[in-house]
DNA sequence: CGTTAATTTGAGACCATTCAATTTCGGTGG
DNA sequence: CCACCGAAATTGAATGGTCTCAAATTAACG
């Protein structure tokens, strides 16, 4: 794979947001990088983990997730190609949660250091991913919401826009039927809620005729209605900065 | 109140994770701000404003909430003395969430303009102000986690020690007797409960020997069991980088 | 000392969970 | 191409944690 293409999708994002000169992608892309594969389920980062390494997602969805004592895990954020997984450990020394693949992933591994580096020498850099830790930060915020205070349809109905508008802005689909390699009990995990009522409250967004969900497959049939049922607002993705 | 005096938390927070020479405190403190009061429950920030300053809180407790369509609300994260409340809206142009004044507040205001222009010429500044950026998000997907995976005296008890261990590492406090601001109604809000079920939740933790909780003066009377009820790991709190 | 906010109590209803079993799907080897 | 297998999805029924609604009590404050 050519340099260009491993961070395409990453300039792509980045350019909505801010100029960034040519000389910035240069830089960027003359970082020590090196491209790697990692299995279904496999793991980047476990909590407790003093990295020394940064993870751009090239190919495949990555999901960040905790465990409880109780073993009940949550999932706190999903991720798509072309983000950053681990803006926390360029300057905090403990990981305090998991990322794990969703899907066989490709992922250019990047010394923090370097980038650290390259963040001190280029202002527009620097901006951009401040710029995405803050996005990710207000999406840790909507998704407290989300489990706080929505029902089991709401809850639901707003992860499906959340996917569906980033997937959408990030141009890797046109945001009405996407791949969807999320199983039903990774839903409730990133819900809060149990495999069973998630199987039940899907089929109710299918049988109102909101969704249609099968291999893998996602159709979003009624964009409107589905965000008026998840109280969807997509201000904190912060698209248009 | 002395130019020191108002940044005093900020900087002994700062000092516990990085060196700060004095120019970097001199510069910071150069800043054109200002004090400024706010009333109990007033706000600071609303969503779908668009800031042109940056609130550090000097004195009082304050919060950040969101509302769903329902009306209800939810409390995503509660704010000591010494803390940034508003870093997102450094570089993001639209408030997503509303910040809101737990108690009656004095805050130091700083043109957003101005903190950036610090942080390009200060690494030291820059450093920090990332940091706590980074550590907000930390305390944000815990929050995830807190309200999606565990039970009602999980999340209340999870909620008091985490406060507890800030009031504590902030030094405003000795982290076993404090005065404790926070109605149960805001507890609710915060742990996505009703106020009935948090305040049957509290008398458990009472009747249990954990906490004594009136006139809003919180005791911690059994931290390590309180820290076994919550599943609390300060971890995520990166109190020491 | 009056007035409003905050806390507390009771009882019934409901949303979501739990546990267990069944069916369907996706991938693999014969 | 079909048979097989484990994973994922689906269904049923009973349980339970939390909510709702309403009222009473206590605390905070001017």
């Amino acid at each position: 794979m050519s340099d260009q293409l491993s961070f395409e999708a990453l300039f792509r994002r980045w350019s909505r947001k801010l100029t960034l000169s040519a000389e910035d992608r240069a830089a960027f892309v003359a970082l020590p990088w090196t491209l790697r594969s990692f299995p279904r389920d496999g793991y980047l980062i476990r909590e407790g983990d003093r990295p020394t390494v940064c993870n751009i997602l090239v190919q495949g969805f990555a999901f960040r997730q905790k465990l409880v004592t109780s073993g009940a895990r949550q999932i706190i954020s999903f991720h798509i190609p072309g983000e950053l997984l681990d803006l926390q450990n360029l300057f905090l020394e403990t990981a305090d949660h998991n990322v794990q693949c969703l899907t066989r992933c490709v992922m250019a591994v990047v010394p923090r250091r370097a980038l650290q580096e390259l963040m001190t020498e280029r202002p527009a850099i620097r901006r951009a991913i401040f710029l995405d830790s803050l996005i990710d930060a207000a999406v840790f915020r909507e998704w407290v919401v989300n489990v706080g205070r929505r029902n089991a349809r709401q809850r639901i109905a707003h992860l499906l826009c959340e996917l569906t508008a980033r997937l959408r802005a990030s141009g890797v689909s046109d945001g009405s039927v996407y791949d969807f390699p999320i199983t039903q009990e990774q839903i409730a995990d990133a819900t809060g809620m149990t495999p069973v009522h998630t199987n039940r409250t899907l089929q109710s967004l299918r049988r109102d005729g909101l969704i249609s969900l099968s291999s893998n497959l996602l159709r979003i049939l009624q964009w409107e209605g589905l965000s008026e049922v998840g109280d969807f607002n997509e201000r904190y993705l912060h698209h248009s900065v």
